[in-house]
RNA sequence: GCCAGGGUGGUGUAGCCUGGUUAGCACAGGGGACUGUGGAUCCCCUAGCCCGGGUUCAAAUCCCGGCCCUGGCCCCA
């Protein structure tokens, strides 16, 4: 009988060497969160379906890992944090003091085609700021998105910032009654060549008017300063005046941040449609990897109360880590971890007494907080060393009878192949010093 | 859910088109040559045709289905 184990399509498994990388990444993101005062939360990984399905509607069910558990109950894993953190938050938040500033590391679960940066199971790292409807959350909440990209060591990389009010409102202005039809078409501007794009304008409906204003709108992308005024120009109404006056309040405050240096318009991305209710951003950093966004986020004011909560505002944003990694890795920001020990303890021979004295180094090393490790598998003292030399071990002790007689053991610089006798005693300080510890 | 291209020891590959030796090679792993001195050399060992069905005297090879991988579409909360 021969039984398959495999691993479920579209998840993966990390070695140590990735994983080294991956919590290189973490540890920078979760520094600056902090440092922005934002406090780690984490919620199940599943939820009841309804959770999402309440937030998106019946079609998002299947991309969601969904399943009946043994009890009947119809359970979803979490596609993201979002839903959880707003359902945490009307269970038993709702009087806390405000804003309440959460943060999370955490994996998620979609049930889709495995592609390039997508997987079934996928990390992010995201903040959610609850209970502050005002400009001043949303500047915080992305000059933080900035800031955590700068602590991985990315510079090459835009905000851009878009707006759903202004979407809506354009939708208005043009009279189209699907107005997420329309905005998933302008969300693929990017996708399609200048030709393409119009001919699916035309496709879905709009006349030669209605095509050359959304052709406006698209162009409004670039500097804040450059492009604002232009959208000024083309919107009239009064909803669409504070709307974009809060867009010029917002790059303010976030030169005040000192980030406008990575701070764009483009009032033509969605960010998808679901719960988005004003200003929605995405961080893109060009590269040759097929990686598009590497996070996103925005305000949405509405999801506590479609939970059931008091109306609340929230904004927030998540950072993918599966696109962003590949990334750092592409521009070669992420350091080399270090998988070996700093010292290897030798056994000689078999003899019970000489590999006591082994353990008994290498528990000392330990102690001291040297990263030491001991020969486990019998081998040759040849081979031993072959092991220690391929791994890039700097040093070894060697422990054998001869020098035990005097109290001894021997120290060997693996770089040069230069060895010493040590006391016993002596060989924690020596090694610690060697190191520089 | 749809489309394209793939799947040979742990890794990388040859063989497939044109069916026919014991499925070859390299690296990695274990052991030995060498019972107290490393990355070399030599020898030995471990280990593979993704799964199932079909065609055939004969299938890694041809056909069908599935699974998985890579990428694209849809979707992207």
């Amino acid at each position: 009988m021969e039984m398959r184990l495999e691993r479920v399509k579209g998840t993966r498994d990390f070695l140590p060497e990735e994983m080294a990388k991956r919590r290189w990444v973490f540890e920078r993101v979760r520094e600056v969160f902090e440092r922005y005062n934002f406090r780690e939360v984490l919620t199940p990984a599943f939820e009841y379906t309804d959770l999402f399905r309440l937030r998106s509607g019946e079609e998002v069910v299947k991309e969601l890992y969904a399943f009946i558990d043994k009890g009947g109950r119809d359970v979803s894993l979490r596609p993201d944090m979002t839903s959880s953190v707003a359902r945490l938050y009307v269970n038993r938040f709702q009087n806390a003091p405000k804003p309440v500033k959460w943060y999370y590391i955490a994996n998620m679960f979609r049930y889709e085609e495995p592609q390039s940066g997508r997987f079934r199971e996928f990390w992010q790292a995201g903040v959610e700021l609850i209970g502050s409807d005002k400009v001043e959350a949303d500047a915080e909440v992305i000059a933080l998105f900035v800031q955590s990209y700068l602590a991985t060591g990315l510079e090459g990389f835009t905000v851009n910032i878009g707006d759903r009010v202004l979407l809506d409102e354009f939708a208005k202005m043009l009279g189209v009654s699907d107005d997420i039809g329309l905005m998933r078409l302008i969300d693929k501007k990017d996708k399609l060549s200048r030709e393409d794009f119009i001919k699916a304008l035309k496709e879905f409906g709009l006349n030669d008017e209605g095509v050359e204003k959304v052709l406006s709108l698209v162009e409004i992308k670039g500097k804040p300063d450059e492009v604002l005024p232009m959208a000024e120009e083309l919107f009239g109404s009064g909803e669409a005046k504070d709307e974009i006056s809060r867009l010029y309040e917002l790059v303010d405050l976030l030169d005040a941040y000192g980030v406008s240096k990575w701070i764009r318009i483009d009032l033509g991305i969605a960010r998808g449609f679901d719960y988005y209710t004003s200003i929605v951003f995405e961080a893109i950093a060009p590269n040759d990897l097929g990686i598009g966004s590497i996070g996103g986020g925005g305000r949405y004011d509405n999801l506590i109360e479609v939970f059931g909560g008091k109306p609340t505002p929230a904004t927030g944003f998540a950072i993918g880590l599966e696109r962003l990694i590949p990334v750092l890795e592409w521009r070669g920001l992420i350091p080399e971890p270090k998988l070996r020990p700093d010292v290897y303890v030798i056994p000689i021979g078999r003899e019970r007494a000489v590999k006591k004295v082994a353990i008994e180094v290498v528990t000392a090393l330990r102690e001291a907080g040297v990263e030491a490790d001991v020969e486990l598998t019998g081998r040759k003292l040849g081979k031993a060393l072959d092991y220690a030399g391929r791994l890039g071990v700097p040093f070894v002790v060697l422990i054998g009878k001869r020098d035990l007689e005097g109290g001894r053991l021997t120290v060997r610089d693996m770089e040069s192949g230069e060895q010493r006798a040590v006391e016993i005693e002596r060989v924690v300080e020596e090694l610690t010093e060697l190191l520089g510890l």
